[in-house]
DNA sequence: AATTCATGTGAGAACGTTCACACAAAAGCG
DNA sequence: CGCTTTTGTGTGAACGTTCTCACATGAATT
């Protein structure tokens, strides 16, 4: 329990040497012979010397640790992309601070904030608001090295690492028609920032307001969703849509269950996340359906359980842990370049195919179906 | 992307005082008179300042920062206990720095090291050797609060928040024997830590080494399922005991299809964590047994996926957040007085009961039977 | 009028590093 | 031998705070 922090002072008196000849050695920048290097080590040695970081950091102005504020550390996703953060900033030796944001921009705020006063050399943002997000954009003006990850923000020019949430949205509702459904539900948060509707991106054809990747990802899979419909020829109905508006497993099965009780019920359910697909099993147990015999089911982002469940549940499996090791790198190489071009990365995920849908025999017979 | 950050010193100038007292107001300590202390506040508004922590965390000696290690942040057992702490330190307006063990010694000395070069006001640690543990004794002695998580370490004395493993698992596979069932199998880590072992364990009776609190959890489940049966006056059989001896599902599936594919098969399955079942799903799954009509269950931790399994899955259900919460708590206590007496806590787990344990009715007829 | 006392303020030294610079000694070069 | 260059070390000023003093005021008390 000894107070007595031993400094380069303290090192540099041992070793009969200045303190900036030891501080040489010790932070090993600038010349030092050899023979006063182990000096200076020895000296280091005997006395437990362990450089301050803080004092460091101070002069330097760097603290090698970055920061990351997401949705919920505790969701899956999140915790998958975090742990991909965390090995690359374990094998940088950098230290790493985490906040969550719960969705809503005035904590979101508060945690850039804090990173901020923490110093940290770099953040890595998944941001709640992809149109204002005002703090963002000053902390980018500000200078610290910025990545955004899973959303972007509009006109915000930072680098950025997300999915083709379009392209394989669309693949996947393209699997469940080439099946043979024509009533496929989806299920998705859809929150209504940034002045998106259900009503507005219906409405050209075929759909696709040309900012979409400035919002969120449920957006861009319902864009997904229309669009394998239109590739189809089949017009997408809206009460087939299940906005659930929040980012909730339960709002989500209540929502579930309405539409899976209606008179003219789904064949099929497309779920836009991990928590909606959560939501959406409660459902399915709640009104008692058969997977695939009652109702068919493709889910995106591929979690645990879906595996392990009787029969296994189709998703698409997004590459969490990827995504987090990359927004790392890509971090990493903007605090080392803090002037290169930023670059916007998409990743691709894949379907993987358990058995949760059923082939439908059409009239006109099956036209197509998944590659298995 | 102005580099020019405005300093006390600044403020000081441009509110006409000295840096002592423009200190003195924006940091809030000592004197200052009301006339003063608007004037500085206003060229501190109009120059945008912001105080440097780093430099007050270098004289202040504290850097409001805790820091965490677990052995793997994306498993959701950690990931809740995760969020616990950050909700606390949020309140507390403190940083968060995590680092993952990955269960292995080195690792872990490895985050200790970084938190304490980064200065850390405090540590959360769920240590993975609860005998030796050096690093963590020295990181004690050297004065920092330390809160362990899950597992205490033998003869550090230092605040801890775990669970009542040993009670819950005992009543958890009493009401699996008040069920009926007589061959209940045990799929736990029980890694081969500390010198503890199966034999060792069962030799005495009833079965309770003294120093059981110092062993991995899943020791202490492997004892409260000895000595529920030993309650119930049934000989445990150590072949239905399945040491996975690693902590992954993939082994634990491996060990868990064997047994259930044995000559004797088990009638009910208990599980240690999570993990484990996981690992016991995917072999129910793959040997095609039916819960409750072919096998029964009991798994510790609950599990989001174990609500709205068909049917669902009993679980002994951790406050995982509540843990974390609480060890957040012990830890901003610990820092604000160091002196005081270290306080071990324990939580008590509940028996959720979803429909995975068949009633099996014996000879002599249900003694007992679940509440329900 | 002299002494206390609370109330403010400022000068300057910490905190533990790094960094710019000066400078001495040794070495290279004509 | 004088000159530059290299190699190595020391001095002292940063970095941006907080903290310990000293020291003014002016009011209250003796």
């Amino acid at each position: 329990m000894r107070k007595a922090t031993t400094t380069i002072a303290d090192v540099a008196r041992k070793a009969n040497v200045s303190t900036a000849t030891a501080g040489r050695v010790l932070g090993n920048y600038g010349y030092a012979s050899e023979t006063v290097r182990k000096k200076v080590q020895k000296a280091a040695r005997e006395l437990g010397y362990r450089p301050n970081h803080l004092a460091r950091s101070l002069i330097r102005g760097e603290t090698r640790t970055i920061g990351v504020v997401v949705g919920d550390i505790q969701s899956p996703f999140y915790a998958r992309i975090i742990r991909g953060i965390s090995d690359v900033a374990r094998a940088s030796d950098m230290g790493l601070i985490i906040t969550n944001s719960d969705e809503a921009t005035d904590l979101e705020e508060q945690s850039v904030e804090l990173l901020m006063d923490k110093k940290v050399d770099g953040m890595i943002v998944s941001p709640c608001d992809t149109i204002n997000a005002a703090h963002l954009r000053a902390a980018h003006e500000a200078g610290i090295p910025m990545v955004l990850i899973d959303r972007r923000v509009k006109g915000l020019e930072v680098d950025s690492i997300s999915l083709d949430s379009v392209g394989s949205a669309r693949a996947g509702v393209g699997d469940l028609l080439r099946a043979g459904h024509r009533r496929i539900a989806l299920v998705a948060e859809l929150a209504g920032t940034g002045g998106m509707t259900i009503e507005r991106i219906m409405s050209s054809s075929p759909p696709g307001p040309p900012d979409i990747n400035y919002h969120y990802p449920s957006w861009q899979r319902l864009l997904g969703y229309l669009l394998a419909h239109h590739d189809a020829g089949i017009a997408p109905q809206s009460d087939l849509i299940c906005q659930v508006k929040s980012y909730s497993s339960k709002v989500a099965a209540k929502k579930a269950v309405e539409i899976l009780r209606s008179d003219t019920p789904p064949t099929a359910l497309f779920t836009a996340d991990g928590v909606m697909s959560a939501g959406v099993m409660a459902a399915v147990k709640e009104v008692g359906a058969r997977i695939p015999d009652d109702i068919s089911l493709l889910c995106f982002d591929d979690l645990d359980w879906m595996e392990f469940m009787v029969p296994g549940i189709d998703a698409i499996s997004q590459p969490r842990k990827q995504m987090g090791q990359m927004a790392a790198r890509l971090l990493m190489e903007r605090i080392a370049d803090p002037t290169s071009e930023p670059r916007v990365l998409d990743l691709v995920p894949r379907h993987v195919e358990r058995g949760s849908i059923r082939q439908i025999l059409t009239t006109e017979g099956v036209n197509g179906g998944p590659d298995a």
